[in-house]
RNA sequence: GCGGCGAUGGUCUAGUGGUAGGACCUGAGCCUUCCAAGCUCAUGGCCCGGGUUCAAAUCCCGGUCGCCGCACCA
């Protein structure tokens, strides 16, 4: 079986029975969007609360919701408006596109050219003669075209106040940061979680759900205090993790190895406890929604390929494709630890405080230098700069303190230099009781792409069987852990007379009463319903036959192995509760 | 965005300058006492726009979408 072929059942079997297709296809289709159908939208929101299950309730965080949209100076402080920016410079001889700042920075001495503007990257281009990378072709004159990943749109009448729409969840939780240090009392550490859609206007979205312009991520940024905090590596100390370090990476005969998190960490292979804490919760957590650990690695991101905001990152990568094909990793989740920045980026560009104010156990006594400037002097004296020059001597005197030792000192300001005498500077040296300090706090942040862990959990429990009495028959099965499966239990009449339909339907009632998600289907042979419910995953399958209307009792059928047990109808939802629970077995009935 | 290839019922496909056929699925009926049985019937299709032509689903152009390669995926 090739790759394209696994790939093209799971696509056929999601198109056919409901899962994801295309969205707006009836007018042509659209590249990047896609739809959940019936089965797919609950296989999803099943995942979700799994999701939810292990990373925010078991861990003790919260969750919020934050808007889709947000204003300009966001993403000005996020990095996204200057980050997410692309620069493509097409090459007028063999057509290829690349990226404008990269070929400056690999042609010239320039650094960080990302944040040159557009007109004079175009001129760096020019007078430093560089050429197409694929034919060698010069480039000067070439147009440099901007090509921003962020959806923008315009909030309100008139475009005056530009939004975006965000590229990750991630903004929503930092921006109202301060907010939510209120309602965890100030207290470190405290995680918020966020299930949501986010947005990339990719240049060119390919392989379905892989690589979508509107996606689901499940984010959670957990706020730590760096000096204090640390996670509890114990509860995962003995996971065993398969780690593809940038070391095994670059390595040429290079392998993952298969560490637990304590050896990962003793080691030094996985540099943050932090990010090996949720390396080990993950690892369980992939297992339980069904992701075949053979075909499952972390991967540590080479220093190239680092986001402008992360420190250190892993990301867990699933390969999707078939046995025996060439691997076709996915990335399905990405750990990173981004330190400080996003605090304190938004804290320089926002009004608000994005602190914590942290106490020290006994408050200490600090010497501490002073000014206070006469201004009846400076403002004669300097005029407008005025102010300026208060603010510069304040920061001298935090700064170095033996500046003032003489008569005068001097300030730099944008430049120009001032001389002020210290008598009229105000500078002393107290002595002040501090209780605490201000610190930013650093964030972990697993990022989960929903999407593609539907995806791959689909193309994980994909199979085909001979379950069939003709053993030529294959058998399409989802294998679901039947926490993820759309349905729980389809209820059929073995045949739809002799009131058996009836009697099914009041089966599958009592069964609804319950809180299950049940399925019903008279139609067809009872193999063929058998057969329908295996390609969506319904773990169990209750059949109700002749018996049933003597005995009150009923067939439960397994979905994996097919096997059945008799069950009175009145203990069948304590039945399915227990089977699905993992806590019996079909054999054990 | 560039280049190559492609687009036919819900799905998978056959096919020709004279407006389409199959298989599966689905629905109805018959039959059937537990794993895609059988029989009868039915629903349903040539991606969109323009051009050439007496006639276009077929040929040409453009668009959209898909696949592959390049680039991109922070």
């Amino acid at each position: 079986m090739t790759d394209d072929t696994a790939a093209d059942r799971l696509t056929e079997l999601a198109k056919r029975r409901g899962f994801f297709f295309r969205s707006s296809e009836a007018y042509g289709g659209v590249s990047g969007f896609y739809v959940y159908g019936p089965e797919g939208a609950t296989l999803k929101e099943n995942l979700e609360d799994a999701w939810r299950d292990r990373f925010v309730r078991r861990e003790g965080h919260m969750e919020i919701e934050a808007p889709n949209v947000m204003p300009e100076p966001v993403f000005e402080a996020s990095g996204h408006l200057d980050g997410f920016d692309d620069m493509i410079v097409e090459c007028p001889e063999c057509g290829a596109s690349h990226r404008a700042d990269h070929i400056v920075e690999d042609n010239t001495d320039i650094e960080e050219a990302e944040s040159i503007a557009i007109t004079d990257i175009e001129e760096i281009v020019a007078e430093n003669d560089v050429v197409c990378p694929s034919c060698g072709t010069e480039l000067a004159g070439e147009p440099v075209e901007d090509f921003n990943l962020m959806f923008e749109t315009t909030i309100g009448p008139g475009s005056s106040s530009p939004g975006y729409l965000r590229p990750e969840t991630a903004q929503g939780i930092f921006v109202e940061f301060p907010r939510l240090k209120e309602y965890a009392r100030g207290q470190l550490p405290f995680g918020v979680a966020q299930i949501g859609a986010a947005y990339r206007n990719e240049i060119s979205p390919r392989k379905g759900l892989v690589r979508l312009r509107e996606f689901a991520q499940a984010e959670l940024e957990h706020f730590v205090d760096p000096e204090t905090d640390d996670p509890d590596l114990e509860s995962v100390a003995d996971v065993e993790v398969t780690l593809y370090s940038e070391a095994q990476q670059d390595d040429e005969d290079g392998e993952p190895v298969e560490l637990t998190v304590q050896e990962a960490v003793e080691a030094g292979v996985v540099g943050s406890d932090w990010v090996a804490y949720y390396l080990g919760v993950a690892q369980g957590w992939y297992e339980r929604i069904g992701v075949d650990m053979d075909r499952f690695r972390f991967r540590q991101h080479r220093s190239g390929e680092l986001a402008h905001y992360a420190a250190d990152c892993w990301d867990a990568e699933a390969d999707t494709s078939a046995p025996g094909a060439d691997p076709d990793w996915i990335e399905i989740t990405g750990f990173a630890y981004r330190g400080d920045y996003d605090l304190t980026k938004h804290g320089e560009y926002a009004d608000d405080d994005f602190t914590i104010f942290k106490q020290y156990d006994d408050p200490i006594t600090v010497e501490r230098a002073t000014v206070d400037p006469e201004m009846s002097y400076l403002g004669p004296e300097f005029g407008g700069d005025a102010a300026a020059v208060g603010e510069a001597l304040e920061d001298l005197a935090e700064r170095d303190r033996t500046a003032f030792d003489d008569d005068t000192v001097t300030v730099d300001v944008d430049g120009d230099e001032y001389a002020v005498p210290v008598e009229k500077t105000g500078f002393s040296i107290e002595e002040v009781t501090e209780a605490g300090e201000h610190v930013t706090p650093h964030v972990v942040e697993p990022s989960f792409g929903v999407d593609r862990l539907v995806y791959t959990v689909l193309a994980h429990t994909l199979e085909r069987d001979d379950a069939g009495e003709d053993a030529d028959e294959d058998r399409t099965v989802l294998t679901l852990p039947p926490e993820l499966a759309p349905t729980t239990v389809a209820v059929f009449p073995l045949m739809d007379k002799d009131g058996l339909g009836e009697r099914a339907g009041e089966v599958a009632e009592r069964l609804r009463q319950a809180g299950f998600e049940v399925a019903e289907d008279a139609s067809g042979s009872i193999g063929r319903r058998y057969r329908r419910q295996d390609e969506v995953g319904t773990p169990y399958c209750v059949t109700v036959d002749y018996d049933t209307l003597e005995d009150g009792t009923v067939t439960v059928r397994d979905r994996d192995t097919t096997a059945q047990a008799r069950v009175p109808v009145d203990d069948l939802p304590g039945v399915v509760a227990d089977l699905r629970a993992g806590e019996t077995t079909i054999g054990d009935l």
